[in-house]
RNA sequence: GCCGGUGUGGUGGAACUGGCAGACGCGCCGGACUCAAAAUCCGGUUGGGGCAACCCAGUGAGAGUUCGAUUCUCUCCACCGGCACCA
C-alpha cells in the first residue's frame, strides 16, 4: 500500500471513522466469562455543539476504554443525551422551536461531532432522556419510591429561581444564586415533591470512607455537605403554658449562658405567640436573607431547663426552620452571631466559658473568681472551662458536653441527638421539558399513583410555549383531565416535571443492557445478570462541578435501587477521575470572554487525532489545561515526524519482520541500533507505567516523543537495522492508538499489517532489553555534585565506592579533610562526607 | 470565618519510596536548505561569574529534621476551589 507522503488527517480520519462505523467495532457483548471494565463519561446536555471541555473529557475517556480494551478487558463504554432541560425550552419560547425537536436536532449534529473525533462508543446503547422509553423508568422508579415513603409531598419554603420561573434544589444554589442562570434565588413556600435521601444520610456519609478510587477532595466535599453533627435537643418550657420550645444544640457547654431563645419565623409556634401578626409577616419576609440579623420580641419567656432561668422567646429572620429543630438557644457570649444579635438588641451577654490558658497559667481558678469588668469585644466560640454553671463550674467544654446531655436526659428535659445539614431533595420543576411526575389528584380518593400499566405517563405536544404565566402542562386539558384509577371520578394530573438530576442519577445502569434488548422491560425491575456483571462503572470521568450534586444523587439512587432489589451494588462508581478545566488567556473559556476555541474549527485544521493529543499532552487529566494554539501545532508537528519516519522507511520496512528481536540475539547489532531497540523497550514499559499510575498521559506522551527523536536520528543500514526500525515503529504505533487512533490505524495498516490495533494487544517489553548497559555514577561531596562517572550496572556497593573515591576529581577534593562516611544509592549516586 | 488544594525557567509542565532540579512541548537564539520567505531539519537555551576546565546561587518566604529536601515537619505570604447564619 502507498503512503501520501504528507500526513493529512483529513484523508486518513474519516476513512477510519467508517471502517469502525461500518463494522460496529466498538459494540460491546454482556460476556461473563471475561473481565469487564465500564468506563463512562459524564454525558453532556444536547446544548448544540460540544466545547473543548467535553473534547477534553472524552479524549481522556477514549484512551482508559481503549487502552482497557488492548489489556483485554471487556469495555463497557457508552454514550448517551443528557437531554431534558430549560434551554430546549428556552428555545421553545424564543424561536418558536419545539423543545422536542431543538432537542434532537442537537443530538444529531453533537453525535457527528464525537464520531469525528473517532471515539469507540458502543452507540447501540445510546440513551436519550427525554424519550419516553427512558423517562418512563424515571416513573417506575418514583413510583417505587412512593410505595416505600421515599417519596413524599410537602409544603416547604423552597428556593425560587425568578428568572427560571421554578424552584431549585439546595444543591442547585451557589452563592444564593441560580447554577444555570445565575438570578439571586428567593424564598417561596410551596407543594413539592421529595425524596427521602436523609433517609440514606448515615450510609451515604459512612461509606465515603470506601470511595478509595475517589479524589480525596470530592468526598471531603460530600461529607461536609451531609454535614453530621453531634448535638442536644433540649426542651424550654415556655412560661404560662404547657408547652416546650425544643432547639437543637451542639454546645450543651454554654447552656448556663443562653440569654434568650430564637425561633425561625415559619416555627409553628412563631404564629401562636406573636400576637402582631403584620410585625411577624415583616420579619418572615426576611427570612432566609443573609445580610442583616433581624428579631422580634414574642413578649413571651421561656425557662432554661439547666438553671430555671426565665429567658426572652424571639422570632429571629436568620434561624432556620429546615435545620435541627428550627429553634435555638442564644448564648451571646460564646456564638458570634448572637452576639451580634444581642448588641443590637440590648440583651444580657453572660460568659460562662473561659479560655484554659488562664487557668493553665495560673493554677486552677475557682469559677467564682472569674475576670471582672472586661467586657467581651466579640465571642469566645472555642472550647474552655466553665464558669459560672453551677454545679459544672470548672468542667472541660468536652466532658460538660457529655455530662450536661446526660443531666438533662436524667431530667426528661433533653436527649442527645444527630442532625444532619443534608436536606431532602425537592424534584419538583414547574417547567414542561422534564419528566411528568406520575401522580393525580382525585377529589375523593386524594395523591393516587399513576398505575403501572398506565406508565409512561407521556409529555403533550399540544401546548404553546409563551414564556408566561407557568408552566404549558397547565393550559393542556389532553394532559390535565384524567379519571381516577382508584375510584373512576374526574381528577387531574399533577402538572410539575422531575429535576433533571433525576435523569443522570442512574442513567449508567440503563447502559448495561443493549438498546435492542426485548427483554429489557422485566430486566430493570429485577437483578439482571448484565447488572451484575458491568456494574459498577470502574472508571468514571467527568468535571469536578458535580461533586455534590449528580455524585451524590446517583449514589442515593444506586442504594435505592439495591433496596428495591434491582441492583447487587451499593456504590455506583468505583474510581472517579474528575478533569481540570480548559482555560485559556487565563480564564475559562466561554463566550462572554470571547476565549472559546471551536472543536469543529479545531479538527478541520489539525485533525481530530492532533486535537485529542494536545488535550492530553498538555496537563495531567486532573488539572486545568492551558489552551495555547502553539502547542497544538507542536501535536501536529509531532504526528507528522512520525509519519515521515513511516513514509520514508516503508519499503525497506516492509521486506523484514521485527518479530525475531525480542529473543535475545541482538549480536548483529551496532551501537545505535542496540540503543534504539533499549529504548523502544523502555518506553513501552514507561507509557504502560504511566497510564497505568493515574493516568498520567501527559508523560506517556513526552516519553513516546523521545523515542520517535531517536527514530528520527536512526539510520539503518542493514537489514538487522530495518528490522530494529521496524520493531520500534510497531511498537510506537501501538502505544499511540489509544490516543491518536487514527493514524495510528493508517501507519499500522501501511507497513503491511492487518487493520483494527485495539485487538492486537497491548505491547509487552523485555526487561532485560531495557536494561541500561551502563549507568552515569553521580558523585557528591558533602552533598554537592562534583563529578560523574559511566559505570557498568550491576557492580557491589564496594566496587562502586572504589571507583568513586579513585576519580581523579575526587582526589582534589578528599585531599581536604578526613572521609568521614561515604552513601551508596544503588545504580544513583555516591555521597562522601568530608570533614 | 471554616475546610481543602496549589506555588518549580520566558511559558505549559517533568522529577520513582528523601538521591543529578528543569524530561517533553511551546517560545526564543544560532545554523543548514532557499534568490528570499514559509515549511522542514540540526544545534543551543535556569540566572550570575569565568577564555576555559569549572565556580556560585536557585523549586513562594523563613526556620527545622537529614550525609542529602521540589519531596518530610513547623511558621508566614500569595493565589485557587468548596461551604457559609447548619446553632
Amino acid at each position: 500500500m502507498a503512503l501520501e507522503e504528507r500526513y493529512d488527517p483529513r484523508k486518513v480520519e474519516p476513512k477510519w471513522q467508517k471502517f469502525w462505523a461500518e463494522k460496529n467495532l466498538y459494540k460491546t457483548e454482556y460476556d461473563d466469562s471475561r473481565k469487564k471494565f465500564y468506563c463512562l463519561e459524564m454525558f453532556p446536555y444536547p446544548s448544540g455543539r460540544i466545547h473543548m471541555g467535553h473534547v477534553r473529557n472524552y479524549a481522556i475517556g477514549d484512551v482508559i476504554a481503549r487502552y482497557k480494551r488492548m489489556r483485554g478487558f471487556n469495555v463497557l463504554h457508552p454514550m448517551g443525551w443528557d437531554a431534558f432541560g430549560l434551554p430546549a425550552e428556552n428555545a421553545a419560547i424564543k424561536h418558536g422551536v419545539h423543545p422536542s425537536k431543538w432537542t434532537y436536532e442537537n443530538i444529531s449534529y453533537m453525535k457527528g461531532q464525537l464520531n469525528k473525533l473517532g471515539l469507540s462508543y458502543d452507540w447501540d446503547r445510546e440513551v436519550t432522556t427525554c424519550s419516553p422509553e427512558y423517562y418512563r423508568w424515571n416513573q417506575w422508579f418514583f413510583v417505587k419510591m412512593l410505595e416505600k415513603g421515599l417519596a413524599y409531598r410537602k409544603s416547604s419554603y423552597v428556593n425560587w429561581c425568578p428568572s427560571c420561573q421554578t424552584v431549585l434544589a439546595n444543591e442547585q444554589v451557589i452563592d444564593s444564586k441560580c447554577w444555570r442562570c445565575d438570578s439571586i434565588v428567593v424564598q417561596k413556600e410551596l407543594f413539592q415533591w421529595f425524596l427521602r435521601i436523609t433517609r440514606y444520610a448515615e450510609e451515604l456519609l459512612t461509606s465515603c470512607d470506601e470511595l478509595a478510587g475517589w479524589p480525596e477532595k470530592v468526598v471531603l466535599m460530600q461529607k461536609n455537605w451531609i454535614g453530621k453533627s453531634f448535638g442536644v435537643e433540649a426542651d424550654f418550657r415556655i412560661e404560662d403554658s404547657d408547652e416546650n420550645i425544643k432547639i437543637f444544640t451542639t454546645r450543651a457547654d454554654t447552656l448556663f449562658g443562653v440569654s434568650f431563645v430564637c425561633l425561625s419565623p415559619p416555627h409553628p409556634l412563631s404564629a401562636r405567640l406573636v400576637e402582631d401578626k403584620d410585625e411577624l409577616d415583616k420579619i418572615t419576609a426576611q427570612y432566609g436573607k443573609a445580610d442583616e440579623k433581624m428579631g422580634l420580641f414574642t413578649g413571651r419567656y421561656c425557662i432554661n431547663p439547666v438553671n430555671g432561668e426565665r429567658v426572652p422567646i424571639y422570632i429571629a429572620n436568620f434561624v432556620l426552620m429546615e435545620y435541627g429543630t428550627g429553634a435555638i438557644m442564644s448564648v451571646p457570649a460564646h456564638d458570634q452571631r448572637d452576639f451580634d444579635f444581642a448588641v443590637k438588641y440590648d440583651l444580657p451577654i453572660k460568659q460562662v466559658i473561659m479560655p484554659e490558658e488562664k487557668i493553665v497559667g495560673a493554677g486552677l481558678v475557682p469559677a467564682q473568681q472569674k475576670p471582672q469588668g472586661v467586657p467581651l469585644q466579640a465571642a469566645y466560640e472555642d472550647d474552655g472551662i466553665l464558669m459560672d454553671s453551677g454545679k459544672f463550674s470548672g468542667f472541660a467544654s468536652t466532658d460538660a458536653r457529655e455530662t450536661i446531655a446526660k443531666y438533662l436526659q436524667d431530667k426528661g428535659a433533653g436527649r442527645k441527638v444527630v442532625n444532619y445539614k443534608l436536606r431532602d431533595w425537592g424534584i419538583s420543576r414547574q417547567r414542561y421539558w422534564g419528566t411528568p411526575i406520575p401522580v393525580i389528584y382525585c377529589d375523593r380518593c386524594g395523591i393516587v399513583p399513576v398505575p403501572e400499566k398506565d406508565l409512561p405517563v407521556i409529555l403533550p405536544e399540544d401546548v404553546r410555549f409563551t414564556g408566561k404565566g407557568g408552566s404549558p402542562l397547565l393550559e393542556s386539558p389532553s394532559f390535565l383531565d384524567v379519571t381516577c384509577a382508584v375510584c373512576g371520578g374526574k381528577a387531574r394530573r399533577e402538572t410539575d416535571t422531575m429535576d433533571t438530576f433525576v435523569d443522570s442519577s442512574w442513567y449508567f445502569i440503563r447502559y448495561c443492557f443493549d438498546g435492542k434488548d426485548p427483554g429489557l422491560d422485566s430486566k430493570l425491575k429485577s437483578k439482571s445478570p448484565e447488572l451484575g456483571y458491568w456494574m459498577p462503572v470502574d472508571q468514571y470521568i467527568g468535571g469536578v462541578e458535580h461533586a455534590v450534586l449528580h455524585l451524590l444523587y446517583s449514589r442515593f439512587f444506586t442504594r435505592v435501587l439495591r433496596d428495591l432489589g434491582i441492583i447487587g451494588c451499593s456504590e455506583p462508581f468505583t474510581n472517579l477521575l474528575t478533569q481540570g478545566m480548559v482555560i485559556k488567556d487565563g480564564a475559562k473559556m466561554s463566550k462572554s470572554k470571547g476565549n472559546v476555541v471551536d472543536p469543529d474549527y479545531l479538527i478541520e485544521r489539525y485533525g481530530s487525532d492532533t486535537s485529542r493529543l494536545f488535550s492530553l499532552f498538555a496537563a495531567p487529566p486532573e488539572k486545568d489545561l492551558d489552551w495555547s494554539d502553539k502547542g497544538v501545532e507542536g501535536a501536529y508537528r509531532f504526528l507528522s515526524r512520525v509519519w515521515n519516519i513511516v513514509s520514508k522507511n516503508l519499503e525497506a520496512m516492509k521486506r523484514v519482520v521485527s518479530d525475531d528481536l525480542s529473543t535475545g540475539d541482538i549480536s548483529g547489532l551496532t551501537e545505535e541500533g542496540r540503543s534504539l531497540l533499549r529504548k523502544t523497550h523502555q518506553t513501552v514499559k514507561k507509557v504502560t507505567a504511566d497510564i497505568e499510575k493515574e493516568y498520567h498521559f501527559n508523560t506517556a506522551i513526552s516519553a513516546l516523543m523521545e523515542l520517535v527523536n531517536e527514530m528520527t536520528g536512526f539510520e539503518p543500514r542493514d537489514e538487522i537495522g530495518y528490522k530494529v526500525l521496524r520493531a520500534a515503529v510497531e511498537k510506537t504505533l501501538l502505544l499511540l492508538s489509544p490516543f491518536t487512533p487514527h493514524i495510528a490505524e493508517e501507519l499500522w495498516e501501511a507497513i503491511g499489517n492487518e487493520p483494527f490495533i485495539p485487538d492486537r494487544g497491548w505491547p509487552s517489553w523485555d526487561e532485560g532489553l531495557a536494561m541500561d548497559e551502563e549507568i552515569e555514577l553521580v558523585i557528591q561531596v558533602n552533598g554537592k555534585v562534583r563529578g560523574k562517572l559511566m559505570i557498568p550496572v550491576g557492580l557491589t556497593d564496594d566496587e562502586i565506592k572504589k571507583l568513586a573515591l579513585g576519580d581523579r576529581k575526587m582526589v582534589e577534593f578528599l585531599g581536604q579533610g578526613v572521609i568521614r562516611k561515604v552513601i551508596v544509592v544503588k545504580g544513583r549516586l555516591v555521597n562522601v562526607v568530608v570533614g
